[in-house]
DNA sequence: ATGTTC
């Protein structure tokens, strides 16, 4: 038997690739670390493994706090955590779904290709830069009204088509096709959508980005073609969530849920995994208004994606923006009521992925009707000197993570230490010169923070996630150009 | 992540 200390924690290997810490103390399950030796061993420098020890203490937590291979620490609970928690019996803690609630990616599929963008790539992103806001702050792609507002979180993206800026088809291709009828604009404080009303279709800042890749390789002909992806064509891949609307209500929330529900805050190691118990009013309307804000968040990439058909348009004479397709629109900071098979009892669960992507293999009515015979798109982005990777959801996902995967690379350091490593001025110089990657931000400090070596191996990510048949890969892509905040 | 410290 192999075992891995780190700290206070103790982790034994299960088989390849799954680490258990044991049950003790308050943790009502077990926990579990998907990650080579390799990942562990990153993962095992910050706290992320003592916080997923901690979110086991969870009430109604179910067979096992989950790190995905990308964890890192986060908020109370890690980012690469999920945790399915008994709707009925359990909690739901705004801690586990992270404060920018549906911060997600998409991917469009666009008619170029790589050689109908080479040489023209400094003029791509200085277009893209000025038609897609970002930055901190306010700015948007409309302008923003409290119908506006009351209307994208009430109807997600279809209130984008009822406006114009969406069409039927990129509804279908949208987690949720866009939509949780669940949302509950009532619950969502004035103040989060003052911060919302004027954001709306921004990519913000961090680790937020728009980036023009290429695809390098498929790795599965028949899945690809399902997902409409050939070598050496152009897509295009748009990262960002609710803003500082999604902001204020995990803010909102969090210090109502402290106030209120001290008793099981107790319980808990951690007072950043404030949690309101399963039925109660503040449970009930935290969901509601975490949903209201996945719908505000589908919304900001759906009018960005709008921005980006009519930039490209412009840029290229082959482009018209109707042929500018969206492939899939994955969640990864969320939570959802979800039924799921448990020791073969059929549960409701708030399935937490805070930094994870659902991973639902084929067959699972979830899954659009385009791609259900083959399983959902998981789009996991590396960082901008890297690439990214398609995925499907794999065969395995359901009984391991509760159909759950990675979300990215996930940082190997923090901000701060970023930006004593890198001069970001250096990082954009070098990333044109050698790789042939044009970056353009409103901040060099950004660029340091976010520079590739900050990131973990996203090839090593994924081959875990491939191995294990979590999320199987598909295809791989190399960055053209991106825009960050 | 974030009107980058309620």
């Amino acid at each position: 038997m192999t075992t891995r200390e780190f700290d206070d924690v103790t982790l034994e290997r299960v088989r390849e690739h799954v680490w258990e810490i044991a049950r003790e103390g308050g943790m009502e399950v077990p926990a579990r670390v998907l990650a080579s030796e390799a990942l562990l061993e990153e993962i095992g420098e910050d706290d992320s493994l003592q916080q997923l020890k901690n979110a086991a203490h969870l009430p109604g937590m179910t067979k096992y706090a989950l790190a995905m291979p990308d964890a890192h620490q986060g908020y109370g609970f890690p980012v690469g955590g999920v945790g399915a928690i008994d709707a009925e019996d359990g909690c739901i803690s705004p801690g586990a779904v992270g404060f920018d609630i549906n911060c997600g990616v998409r991917m469009l599929r666009t008619p170029l290709t790589y050689d109908d963008v080479r040489g023209r790539e400094e003029e791509l992103v200085d277009a893209l830069f000025d038609a897609v806001p970002s930055g901190l702050g306010g700015g948007g792609v409309v302008e923003g009204s409290r119908d506006a507002v009351e209307g994208a979180l009430e109807r997600g993206v279809e209130w984008a088509v009822e406006q114009g800026y969406a069409t039927d088809a990129d509804l279908k291709h949208c987690e949720d096709e866009g939509r949780r009828p669940d949302a509950k604009p009532e619950y969502v404080s004035k103040k989060a959508k003052d911060r919302g009303m004027n954001q709306m279709g921004s990519l913000g800042s961090g680790n937020h980005f728009l980036e023009v890749q290429r695809v390098t390789d498929t790795f599965d002909d028949d899945v690809a073609d399902a997902y409409g992806l050939r070598e050496g064509e152009i897509v295009v891949l748009i990262h960002c969530g609710s803003r500082g609307l999604g902001h204020q209500i995990c803010s909102n929330y969090v210090r109502k849920i402290e106030q209120e529900h001290g008793d099981l805050l107790d319980r808990l190691p951690d007072k950043d995994l404030a949690a309101a118990p399963a039925g109660s009013q503040l449970a009930e309307e935290y969901y509601g208004a975490m949903c209201a804000a996945v719908n505000f968040a589908w919304v900001n990439r759906q009018l960005i994606t709008h921005r980006t058909r009519e930039t490209l348009a412009d840029v290229f004479d082959a482009v018209d923006g109707d042929d500018v397709e969206l492939l899939y629109d994955v969640a990864h900071n969320i939570a959802k009521r979800e039924s799921h098979d448990v020791d073969g009892e059929d549960r409701e669960l708030f399935v937490h992925r805070k930094g994870a992507t659902r991973a639902f293999p084929a067959g699972r009515e979830e899954v659009p009707a385009a791609y259900r015979d083959v399983g959902q798109p998981v789009i996991i982005p590396g960082s901008m000197g890297a690439g990214s990777y398609v995925l499907k959801g794999g065969d395995r996902s359901l009984e391991e993570t509760f159909g759950s995967t990675a979300h990215g690379a996930g940082r190997l350091m923090s901000r701060t230490q970023a930006k004593q490593e890198f001069w970001g001025g250096d990082v954009q110089d070098d990333l044109a010169e050698q790789e042939h990657i044009y970056v353009k931000a409103n901040s060099g400090a950004t660029i340091a923070e976010e520079a590739p070596g900050v990131y973990k191996d996203v090839d090593e990510v994924v081959r875990v996630s491939d191995e294990l048949g979590i999320g199987d890969k598909v295809a791989r892509t190399f960055p053209v150009c991106n825009i960050k905040g």
